[in-house]
This record gives structure tokens, C-alpha cells and sequence, in this order.
DNA sequence: GGCCTTCTCGTCTTTTTCGATCAAGACGCT
DNA sequence: AGCGTCTTGATCGAAAAAGACGAGAAGGCC
């Protein structure tokens, strides 16, 4: 799997406008220089976050975006779908509408349950766990396997 | 997450292989036709498992690909960094090398988590389990969960 | 040796995606 | 009106993905 540099500044910037507090809107200049994002690109990001639903924006002096619902009610998957789509598909497609001749007929099984171990982390943890960096348990214990920092 | 028509093929190719048993090689064309994959990309993804050592070739009449290893010793996991490197990868790079500035310095241990569900799944399924239609019961969890067929 | 089969390997298109830049326009506020 | 924003679309280069192709080397069989 591979998280690309969209969606990874898709995240970074919902998370710094959770970490702002919904009191005033934070320009996305501001958010660009803070966390180290190319302006330009960052704004087309923010305007697909805008078209999905998850930001909302305002212009003007003292404008910016602001999340358009509570922190802790947007999950890195929404975020990611927001910007890329699907979470996960098989040759552009699907998972479950992948289909294989005889004796690979059981591989889409394996597709949806790869697919429903990454839900189970992404649908699971909010940008406001991340901003206030208090991970859900079930992610901890993940993030704390040493096994799970050695490089394979 | 996207998996690649490559890692895909290259899979299904394993899958191929592991039914056949390791009494005879089976040539590129035979694996391309029963399974529908183009012959000239199939022989360039075989090519790369043969480097990687996941399958022996054989030239000449009655020649072919055979897996270098027991079926039951190979996992889906081995085949897809055959082919395409690293499982999980954040803008090109390891999730445990990324750095954040300021709010987003949690992220990390998302991303470690997030590549850690993936091998759960991964690198505990074998191609001799997908050849058999009989994956690990840790599988089957996932996929007979209904919640992991419907589509978000 | 001759012939057929099959892999081997490098090259070459074509298409798509990724990451990013730029510019003009629309809007909101003072 | 004027300034600071967002908005939108055009464009662009680099890279990767997917696949096509052909010449050649190796193995087996008669």
C-alpha cells in the first residue's frame, strides 16, 4: 500500500485545523508554511476536502477553513476517501467485484480481508486523536509491537 | 491502498503455480491463458520472481516456471515485495522514517499501524491456502464479516 | 546437427497518475 | 474601491504502469 503525498498532506492539514479549535478559520497559507506542504497544492487539496463535505471555507480578511464537523467525528479514512477515493481497490476496481478463474476463485476473500484490516485501523482513529495524540487503544497496541518497526 | 495489476498477476500466477504441484513446470503461456493475464507482461512479472527467488525456470521443451519453495512457505506477502518492494510505503518512503512538525507528530505510529493490520493479513496467507480454498481461520474472521463486503 | 520449444533480456510505446505550478476570477469584508 | 482570501481550471514535467516486440540463448528430442 502505498499513501501518497496527497493524501498524506490531506491528513496533515485536517489535523492542523483540528488542532486550531473551530474558533477562527486558519488560512491555508498558514497551514501550508507550518507544516512544510506546497501552497498551490495544498489549496486544490483543501478544495476537494471543501467539495467532500469535510472542510468549510471562507474568504476574506480573517478567512482560511475550518472543519465542518467536530474533530473527533472525522476519521483519517473519511479524510483519505475525500481525496483519493476508495481506501483500497484491486486494478482499479472493487475488492468484491474481482473475479478469478479456477483456482484463484478464493483470492477476492483475501482482498476484503486486507481491506477490512485497514478500516480497522483508519475508520477508527479521528484527527482529533491524532492532534491531541491520544491514539485508541486498538491502535496502540499495534503501534507498540516492536515487530511492527522492523523494516521488511 | 491500491494493489497493482502487477501484484495481481504476479499473485495469481504463484497461485498458478502452487496447484500444479512442483511434479512439472508449466510454461508462461499455460499460467497466461488459464488465468487471462497478458503473455509479455506475465513473462516480464515471472522474470522478477525468478530474480527475487521466488520461482525456478526451465528452458526447453516441457520447460516452465515452478515455485523454488513449498506453497505452504510462501505468502502472499513474499510474492507482492517480489514484484513491487516494500508493502507500505508514506511519499516513497518508510512509515517509521517520517517526521512531522508539531501537531501531526502522532501520525507515525498511525502509518506503522495501518502496514502492521496490512501484514497481519498478508504475510500470513500462503499460496498454497488461496490454491487450496483453505485460508487461515484469522482470514476467514475478516472476510465472512458482512460489514467487510459492503462497499464505503 | 537440425529443429522446436521455452525462457531471457533489453527496448520501445502508450497511457495514466503524481506532484506541482500558474493565472485569472470570484468573493467577503472594511 | 481595495485588500486578502479562496476557487477553478489549465498546464506541465516526471515518473510509473501496462503492455508489445524482437533477437537471442538454452534445453530437449529426433
Amino acid at each position: 500500500m502505498k499513501i501518497s503525498a496527497k493524501a498524506e498532506y490531506a491528513v496533515r492539514a485536517a489535523i492542523e485545523l483540528a488542532a486550531a479549535g473551530n474558533g477562527r478559520a486558519v488560512s491555508a497559507e498558514r497551514i501550508a508554511t507550518s507544516q512544510g506542504i506546497p501552497l498551490n497544492f495544498l489549496e486544490h487539496i483543501l478544495s476537494e476536502l471543501r467539495i467532500a463535505g469535510m472542510v468549510r471555507s471562507q474568504r476574506g480578511t480573517d478567512g482560511g477553513y475550518r472543519l465542518a464537523r467536530e474533530p473527533q467525528e472525522i476519521t483519517i479514512a473519511d479524510i483519505i476517501r475525500a481525496v483519493e477515493g476508495p481506501l483500497a481497490t484491486v486494478r482499479g476496481g472493487k475488492p468484491e467485484e474481482a473475479e478469478y478463474p479456477g483456482v484463484a476463485s478464493q483470492l477476492p476473500r483475501v482482498w476484503i480481508a486486507v481491506r477490512q484490516n485497514l478500516r480497522n485501523v483508519v475508520e477508527h482513529v479521528t484527527i482529533a486523536d491524532v492532534a491531541s495524540a491520544r491514539l485508541p487503544d486498538s491502535i496502540n497496541v499495534l503501534a507498540d509491537d516492536p515487530e511492527a518497526w522492523v523494516t521488511r
